[in-house]
DNA sequence: TTTTGTTGATTGATCAGTCAATCAAAAATA
DNA sequence: TATTTTTGATTGACTGATCAATCAACAAAA
């Protein structure tokens, strides 16, 4: 079996693995001997390949990433409005890959993680900033700059709930229902805000402090998904 | 300084202490040690009274959530209209210290655990059928029951979304724009569903399958919070 | 003297990470 | 072509550290 060139075919197998067994197992404290096992080969290999649990975990979180953005690339090809472009996001973040039950578990998983690791946050972040980054893109074609900030931020997190909601099993939302409601509000918040460009007038019982605007972030890098940039 | 009726006083020092180091280290996976000096007693005593490092970590969780609850339950009683309550409801659950980053970081930590522990899982879906009764009730003085039962559940996601985008540090979304995203969410949709009783119309570029209600779990038992109820 | 609170010391288990050794393919050499 | 050498792949066995959990013992109140 030794042959020649077994070193990509190792990493992608122990990465595979370290996912599926993080996703089964819900978390990150998995050893390296499960991961191993999983992938077929000895505790000693995958420390030979990744020289630390901590990389091995990196490459996977990394892995996951790459995973949503190109099917995010692709989902984006295949849209032409902006309008369409949104919903394209919105169905790509709730694709079935994404909604399947191991990777909900590993992605919350390294949520937590992101806690302690700089680097895992670091990611994250990424993810974050690159998910409110392609709705506010489209949305800036639809609205004024602030609204468009304010919905793609709310938007974003409306997708993050539903996806950490959907973790707990609790509430049954499913894949359709979680596009429906997302759809929803961008479909509510496109109607009132462009016939009232002030945004949303507040005749809220409590001090809403307006539009929100201005208390958003401002000047932060664009992670824009337009192909090319680390993966 | 051994005296008699110790044992809730170490109890709760405890408990205290494990929220605090968990939050501080931002995982669950914090020794009994940790958690014993952080409380100035020794870890043998940590296990004396609760037996099991998860105990007390069930014990922690417990804490959380009757803080959260008591916290609505008194900003209920302050509020009048149903519109009134839906503002309080929002207000609380971003209150100070719920987004305290050792908070956020406990919550997380687990949300992260309930993929594994069947109890902790319990205990968060508690929170969360809690919270989307809550909005529920009110929304159904204000709205068709179906039309109601799809804003609370985008409420609550929307909720979650924003404290998990808070736990990653990347979004410096601060408390007063969290509100004001949330309370824009509810007035948008109170706005468009009320003027179209059918929901809002899906002339989406993506097949929205329409309004979500149907596609939601009904006849749920509902935790309703006027008081008494389970801790 | 019984009860309650408290701890130091210890045990047993689990793991990440290391290392020396093995094996087989490939490359170099005769 | 036959051989030796080098190199990459792979593992079993081991180490050192960490930790949850236990227990026997002691101290102060009742």
């Amino acid at each position: 079996m030794p042959k020649v060139g077994m070193e990509p075919v190792r990493r992608k197998a122990l990465v595979d693995a370290a996912l599926r067994v993080i996703g089964d197992h819900g978390s990150l404290a998995v050893t390296m001997s499960d991961i191993a096992r999983q992938a077929g080969v000895s505790p000693a290999l995958a420390h030979h390949y990744f020289g630390s649990k901590e990389h091995l975990l990196i490459e996977t979180i990394r892995s996951l990433l790459r995973q949503l953005r190109s099917d995010t690339v692709a989902a984006l090809k295949a849209a032409q409005t902006p309008r369409a472009r949104l919903s394209a996001i919105i169905r790509v973040n709730f694709h079935a890959d994404q909604f399947a039950p191991d990777t909900i578990a590993a992605w919350l998983a390294f949520y937590a993680e992101a806690q302690r690791s700089e680097e895992t946050r670091r990611f994250l972040v990424i993810y974050a900033r690159r998910l409110r980054s392609n709705l506010l893109a489209d949305l800036k074609a639809l609205l004024p700059t602030d609204a468009a900030e304010r919905i793609a931020e709310g938007a974003a997190a409306m997708i993050d709930g539903l996806y950490i909601r959907q973790s707990l099993k609790s509430a049954p939302i499913g894949i359709e229902a979680s596009i429906a409601l997302t759809e929803d509000y961008l479909n509510a918040l496109l109607a009132t805000t462009s016939s009232s460009p002030e945004g949303v007038k507040a005749e809220t019982a409590a001090p809403s402090s307006g539009p929100a605007g201005h208390l958003l972030p401002q000047g932060r890098r664009d992670d824009h998904i337009e192909p090319s940039r680390d993966q």
